[in-house]
DNA sequence: ATTTTTCCTGCAAACGTTTGCGATTACGTT
DNA sequence: AACGTAATCGCAAACGTTTGCAGGAAAAAT
């Protein structure tokens, strides 16, 4: 089965490709005798014209790029499915990369999007990114970039984030306010924006509220459940027992969650724990965890819907904006 | 910034396109010491071929898509990471489309590939799929595909998938071994086949074990977590409490996790559970529930491979054949 | 009858690449 | 000197689409 060319519906009717051509464009210079008979003909034979075609003539295509650190964790799963929706609807695909957190795969990623000539690219940076040259590039050669909640901060695009040292003081007054006085941060990679403004809103919350920071409190690791665990057992062999953590993310919380109940300790009443992501575990696990919403569908839609308006109104050229979606407490039964 | 193309090249060194094509793809005709010119100046410039026109000589892309009911689905978005790590290695990129178990998207969604001329297909059909001739149009166009998990059976493809019936009929042998005797199952959509594979599984196992097989135990249902806290909330309302569950998937395990916890049960005294899929969840609820591992990750890496073979061997159109993966019962404190 | 205008349509180029075939040159052979 | 044979390379077409421009025919105006 070949597929049906402008030029087969052309021969058929007996005129020339390029009145096809603007027939069903609509074009106003063609006869609406000949425009119907152009229409019927390529709904009979079901025609749709050759986008790689048309991409080689716009030097576009109509496909989006995506770069995400790794597919399978739950919020950037999420994030993609919000992404593909609006794009389905906005009648592009998406092309999916991920990094694995790797630098170098990264800006393979990106230079492979380019090559490929996509319409626009939705990205979140791996922890390891060193330097934003080939972002830089991508703006460079005129391709809309949006970023969602990773984002480069010395790329001027647009991005889709959270305000996360708000939301991170926010836990942690309510933290303080429940009574726990004793409050540890188990703290993600300083390389990441996110996790530095997580570690701000910490110390703004017990800063505001007049209580110590101690540095003991403070333990530095990755984004996965075992670095969770990993912190929590390093405290507990020093002996050192705080009364409530507030961890970076959620399976960081998960780690610590699993290490607290092998101690034989009381969740929340010898410690109280608040995550970050609203990740489906929180609500499975018992107690169900207290963590942050963050809207990870919505912050996809949100990119996606960015991009395509950029691509669209590629003549002029808008300045980028930051969105801040709202990230609301969910206060469960871990606190 | 503009692409460099093989013209550019072409006039820079005084000599014609398709020399600068033949020497970078290494043709006999072409002099040595031209062919170092032309690739020091292609390097130099970092000269990539436009793979838009290629595809379109080629008449075909080097893009692999694939369809899956959705994306935030751990099994799916842990297949497709699978599918992404094999297509990266062998340079190729994937277009992700997610048809949200709707039978009409996935329609759309594949023929969107056939348009967009992708070198092949990894499938994993909706519930609500009730035809197979859009799959049937990838075959007559010559589209290499390939199924995992969730297959067409009237389609002459290739598929990755794990024996559902054996490892039903194992995981439901166990509990019986355990001592448990009135084995409840809670079955997905009949429409899909595995769903009926693990019906069949669970039917054989109490068979063999001479239990009678009662209907009353058997909970039709949808494949989420609202659909096995549902099940389970019907048999509790009718006062049927069954001593052990088998689960089709194991959201529905966790769904009637909750209700069975809600009702003041223990697991796995009152009631023991068993999943399917091994999802990152069954680790980390208390108790932590006994499944099916199925291979998530390899199946999509193994989908991808055989699907890159199929692309490469273009010529040799082999039979298609049915890859079985293992996939082992799990146990853990929920049985 | 001639010119102008309007309406419709086709030619050809362009996007960047690949490739069959023919052309040119150099060199050795008779 | 005449010819054959390699060794190199370029021309042009092709993939399918879009679009500026020119051209033809018919209708309207002079």
């Amino acid at each position: 089965m070949r597929h049906t060319t402008i030029t087969d519906l052309a021969k058929k009717l007996g005129i020339s490709a390029s009145t096809v051509s603007r027939a069903l464009s609509d074009h106003p210079d063609i006869n609406d005798n000949t425009k119907k008979r152009v229409r019927k003909l390529a709904k009979e034979y079901n025609y749709k014209p050759n986008p790689i075609a048309q991409s080689l003539k716009n030097n576009r295509t109509t496909i989006i790029g995506v770069i995400v650190p790794e597919i399978q964790h739950d919020f950037f799963a999420s994030a993609i499915s919000g992404i593909e929706e609006v794009a389905y609807h906005a009648g592009y695909t998406i092309i999916v990369c991920q990094s694995n957190e790797n630098f170098e795969r990264e800006v393979v990623n990106t230079n492979a999007l380019i090559q490929q000539r996509v319409a626009g690219i939705v990205a979140s940076i791996s922890q390891t990114t060193k330097n934003s040259d080939h972002f830089k590039s991508v703006i460079e050669r005129g391709i809309p970039l949006v970023f969602f909640d990773r984002a480069c901060e010395d790329v001027s695009a647009s991005k889709v984030i959270i305000d996360d040292s708000k939301s991170a003081f926010n836990a942690v007054t309510y933290l303080i306010e429940k009574g726990y006085k004793k409050i540890a941060h188990f703290a993600g990679p300083k390389a990441l924006e996110i996790c530095k403004r997580r570690l701000e809103g910490y110390a703004e919350a017990l800063n505001k509220a007049h209580i110590h920071i101690s540095k003991e409190l403070i333990c530095f690791g990755g984004l996965h459940e075992t670095d969770g665990y990993n912190s929590m057992d390093f405290l507990i062999k020093q002996n050192i027992i705080p009364d409530a953590i507030f961890a970076v993310n959620d399976p960081v919380a998960i780690g610590a969650f699993q290490r607290i109940k092998e101690a034989g300790l009381r969740i929340p009443d010898d410690i109280g724990i608040v995550g970050f992501s609203n990740n489906k575990i929180t609500t499975l696990v018992d107690p169900t965890i207290t963590t942050i919403d963050q809207p990870s569908f919505e912050m996809g839609k949100k990119a996606a819907e960015i991009l395509v308006g950029l691509i669209e109104n590629e003549n002029k050229s808008v300045k980028p904006k930051t969105f801040i979606l709202d990230a609301k407490l969910i206060i469960r039964g871990s606190t």
